[in-house]
DNA sequence: ACTTTATATTAGCTCACACTAAATATATTT
DNA sequence: AAATATATTTAGTGTGAGCTAATATAAAGT
């Protein structure tokens, strides 16, 4: 069974793929050295986990997408079980699931998702893969990229960092709730949607951080 | 904090103590060859965790009794909640509770505890121990140890033999059941217990994991 | 085209934790 | 009390995964 180290690094070069991946990104990821992620890099392609160009980028080969899937499958199936049972927010979850993550059995994998209704999404919106790395095809939009007063719906918010995610909940914003872009200013604090009744000021890299969808799909 | 190696280690010679714990012992519930444990056991005395006398044996400090205790806490509430939460059975969640075990963190053992009302017993009727490694006193008596036609209860069965365990609860023997020693055969096959009109032999070294209580109590 | 800068890799070291084989203590028999 | 058996420890290795410092490559600027 790969290590926890293992199964971090192959995680974190799907998160940041799929090709390319910078030795320096990785590293950032994953608060290591530069040099160790390059050594790991270069253990990962010896087993034929991973792709490696050097000085060009490192890429994840099918079985290491595999075994990449088989993590983030364990870690948003952990997010959901936990956030259902303990009732817990979504700006809680991250950090525990990816704790947990290493420890868990395909049979309590199994046992958590069949006791969750083998659910498609986690709390925070993002596609749960299948038991063996099916990943379904994300068709989400970019919250950034819509366009004018278009009924929206979101789908997806970011996961890593408690206290934006605090915010955005405090301000109405998380997966299954209407939305609309009512005015954009791309030079000055980014977009203003409507939401709600009220109106909400959101910066452009955090509204390239939120998924939608239209209304009526 | 401490590395699952290190926690292991410690789990395991509280579980073997508390005094002169044998570097074979512990080798050998740890499946690692005896310079191991010998290596890791000294490690652990630079470390303030555990007292070790060359050739006699090891026992832990109250540093590492408290850390220790703390992995068993751990292990139970995981147990606990994994039973209670996905309804698998006494034979199923020790395994899982050991890989889970070691990516706990405080706050969410503490999510669990208070989800689970601060049980005092996991499922197996092992004592759970409190957040500073309070451990209540056990009380609890052998079974093999009992006087005939005592009416007793079950309060402990052991939980590391999945099959042990299947074989248990076939025969209506787990935490809460009532039962009475009807005859006993030291030099053959252990003794008769009677529960619930049937009644069931046990070996000797099976009833020396079970405890019981008297049942007026 | 050359030089600077940024990014990657190699070289060489450390630590934790495992192993085997050899040496030494302790325990048990004779 | 000596001889044997068993248990424990020491010595020496290997591997995974990290680090810093030095070197190599690619990209950007002049």
């Amino acid at each position: 069974m790969d290590s926890v180290a293992v199964e971090n690094y192959l995680k974190s070069i799907w998160e940041l793929g799929p090709d390319d991946v910078a030795t320096q990104d990785l590293a950032q990821l994953l608060n290591v050295a530069p040099a160790s992620a390059t050594k790991m890099v270069q253990r990962l392609t010896e087993r034929g986990l991973v792709k490696h160009i050097p000085y060009k980028g490192a890429s994840l080969t099918l079985e290491g997408r595999r075994r990449a899937l088989s993590v983030v499958r364990r870690h948003r199936l952990l997010e959901t079980f936990l956030s259902q049972t303990l009732d817990l927010g979504r700006e809680q979850i991250h950090d525990e699931a990816e704790n947990l993550e290493h420890g868990l059995s395909t049979e309590l994998e199994t046992a958590i998702a069949n006791y969750l209704g083998n659910p498609e999404r986690d709390p925070h919106g993002h596609p749960i893969p299948g038991p063996n790395g099916e990943l379904p095809i994300d068709e989400d939009l970019l919250l950034s990229s819509c366009s004018l007063n278009q009924y929206l719906v979101v789908t997806q918010v970011p996961d890593r960092d408690p206290d934006l995610l605090t915010w955005l909940e405090k301000n109405g914003i998380f997966p299954g709730i209407k939305l609309k872009i009512i005015s954009r200013d791309d030079f000055g604090g980014g977009i203003n949607v409507s939401l709600d009744g009220s109106s909400v000021q959101i910066s452009i890299s955090v509204a390239n951080e939120v998924y939608v969808k239209l209304e009526n799909e």
